[in-house]
DNA sequence: ACTCAGGTATCCT
DNA sequence: AGGATACCTGAG
């Protein structure tokens, strides 16, 4: 099926972004991405359209909210009034804030910690190809939290999560026994939702910041990692200016993310 | 062999 | 509250 999307959308950009881990190029142009038990493969295919291998109704359904679609980043790009934040904003036009699954990018990102990027995707597919389900030939969803929780001590340090074993026993657990409902404390405001992340182990700032940005959608969070720190630190005199972006400082630190990873 | 990686918990003051 | 330190492991 041939899609049409006005707005900016880069698929590389996408997935080289650091917000995601599993979203990958299979050959010169097309790209896959997941979602639960749901496979999208999807490459340009003229100005402005897409050839995606989904219906119409699972583009509707799945890949629409996924791809935040109804969000305008031309405009967003367009009123930024900061020399280096235009600067990256406009090297990183394209990317986009994927809305991802809240467990996924729970644990994802308490894995993330200390490690680059390449290894954090290797650890992610090891867990989904031991203990998710089986989706496609030689695709794997991402393990639920009842799989995960079925994992030994021992698979997890075969599958290379070191010093986050615990953390991950700890996620698993609080989220299967109802004391935190990853759905549910969608409803709350940004402090309180940040709160009630970190109560699990493993979650500092960093990581609760990212599942809420790109799992919760909550763009008004910017991470703070070693990158943005480095850039508030020699960029802006130690003063984070993304505090200045209320509605789209995540989007913001995506760009200025981006612009510092692929000038490494 | 050796450093560092999209940090966090813990232990200090 | 804020600073220092240890931490599993893989990639370069």
């Amino acid at each position: 099926m041939i899609i049409t999307i006005n707005d900016d959308f880069d698929l590389n950009k996408i997935i080289s972004s650091g917000q995601c881990f599993r979203p990958s190029k299979i050959n010169d142009d097309t790209y896959r991405f997941i979602v639960g038990k749901h496979v999208l493969l999807i490459k340009a295919a003229g100005i402005n359209s897409y050839d995606v291998s989904c219906n119409e109704e699972e583009w509707n359904n799945v890949w629409k909210s996924y791809f935040d679609l109804d969000t305008n980043y031309s405009d967003i790009r367009a009123k930024i009034e900061d020399d280096y934040m235009s600067k990256c904003a406009d090297y990183g036009k394209g990317i986009r804030i994927l809305k991802q699954d809240k467990w996924e990018m729970l644990v994802s990102f308490i894995i993330s910690q200390r490690k680059s990027i390449p290894a954090i995707r290797s650890c992610i597919e090891k867990l989904c190809f031991k203990f998710g389900d089986v989706i496609g030939e030689g695709i794997y969803a991402f393990p639920s939290p009842l799989q995960l929780s079925k994992a030994t001590f021992d698979d997890l340090k075969e599958a290379g999560l070191g010093y986050r074993i615990p953390y991950i026993f700890d996620a698993c657990e609080k989220v299967l026994s109802n004391n935190i409902i990853l759905d549910e404390i969608d409803s709350l405001n940004d402090e309180h939702l940040f709160d009630k992340l970190k109560d699990i182990k493993g979650v500092g700032d960093k990581v609760a910041n990212c599942v809420m940005l790109f799992a919760y959608h909550r763009v008004g969070r910017a991470p703070v990692d070693t990158w943005i720190s480095r850039v508030i630190n020699e960029e802006y005199n130690g003063i984070n200016p993304f505090l200045a972006y209320n509605h789209t400082a995540g989007i913001l630190q995506q760009y200025v993310f981006f612009f510092c990873i692929s000038r490494q």
